[in-house]
DNA sequence: TCGCTATGTTAGGCGACCCTAACAAATTCC
DNA sequence: GGAATTTGTTAGGGTCGCCTAACATAGCGA
């Protein structure tokens, strides 16, 4: 019933892969992963076989429901423990993903449920993004808002976390969930955004990555 | 460099043995862990060329400066989590020993004194067992007491707690560290001990795995 | 001294999880 | 439509960490 580590990783990236909408295939693992193409083939039959995904006629990987549940486990505990590296410990909030990523694998139900408790029931990671089962808050993107539009930065989606440095140039731009901000204008590849205080030249690519609400 | 989750454990289980003061063999270790004898040697060759252990003649082992090094980490860690679920996630003392047997493998640098700042750099665990480099108290056993001496509960050693049952079975009968008692008489196979507020029965065999300071 | 017990090792195997090389099939691009 | 790219799978390996069966030795008790 337990799984192991590399069995709730898989989980965990369908489960996010499957967040963006798009549909989860055998590649898309292999590169999130960097895992060999046969290797996640493999793997993804063994889920298969464990009754925790079906893989349709076009190669396409759903969790079943059982599937759902164990990968909601693993989302919850990751994002509880992001949550607590930074309220309890005080970690940055850009730097607590990989640390989460050794963790949530450790974790028991009663370890689960005081931490949870500790921090008062949270409903999102410090990245912005929901507990499973909680309804996410409707977005756009960054780069999406016009000049002179105001919004407030709500969350930057697991995908993007493991990229290496991408949340701490958020950070040094001054870009956190919380944070109001206007777009002040679009370049090519850059946007002039002001955030409370001052304003600052964003990455337009960067700026795909971070939701915000208006 | 960063061992695996079985090399820490066995490095800590030789750590363990070798502070009960006896030699230790692949035999004790094979006992402790309940893994079979060919497996543990096999390990501990491989242990032995990685530079952790070494074998000698009469194939005891001892931890190499590296060795111990590793395995000083290692204890450390353990009861510092320990510590960690006691105090902060607020679980019964007797209950954090498996706990902290997986979450030892997945602590970082950082995440460890950040674990120690917040605690307050304790210098024992929940049973009393001292930090690695904290000289311990010296202590004589709750079973070697004489008829009205009296003394307070130190510590329970790490090769007893994982011994299902037995860290319950003191708390059950108001032994715990920090505890003052008395020896009142000596049967058979009980003892009758006076801690706090009552007297009561305590089997031998466990008087003899608790450490007490006069 | 004889034999039993404790201990270690050899030999052979197994499952989990990963790899590369090679190929098959589908999709996309020109 | 044909070529190039993307995707999946087969075949064959490899390491880690464990197993059982069988055997070798050393030490101890009767």
């Amino acid at each position: 019933m337990s799984s192991s580590p590399a069995v709730e990783e898989y989980l965990q990236v369908i489960y996010t892969l499957a967040d963006e909408g798009a549909s989860v295939i055998g590649a898309r693992i292999a590169e999130f992963l960097g895992i060999s193409a046969p290797a996640v083939s493999e793997m993804l039959h063994r889920l298969e076989r464990e009754g925790l995904v079906d893989i349709s006629e076009r190669h396409e990987v759903r969790l079943t429901p059982s599937g759902q549940t164990a990968a909601d486990t693993v989302v919850r505990r990751h994002r509880l423990i992001e949550r607590f590296l930074v309220d309890i410990l005080g970690y940055a909030w850009w730097k607590v993903h990989d640390e989460a990523e050794r963790l949530e694998h450790a974790l028991s139900p009663e370890m689960e449920e005081r931490i949870r408790t500790v921090l008062g029931d949270p409903s999102t990671c410090p990245h912005g993004n929901p507990m499973p089962g909680v309804r996410p808050t409707p977005t756009r993107t960054l780069g999406s808002l016009g000049p002179g539009e105001a919004a407030v930065i709500e969350r930057i989606p697991d995908q993007f976390e493991h990229e290496a440095g991408f949340l701490e140039y958020l950070d040094g731009v001054g870009l956190r969930p919380g944070v109001s901000v206007t777009l002040v204008s679009q370049g090519n590849d850059r946007l002039r955004v002001a955030t409370e205080g001052s304003a600052r030249d964003v990455r337009a690519d960067c700026a795909q990555k971070v939701w915000v609400r208006a």
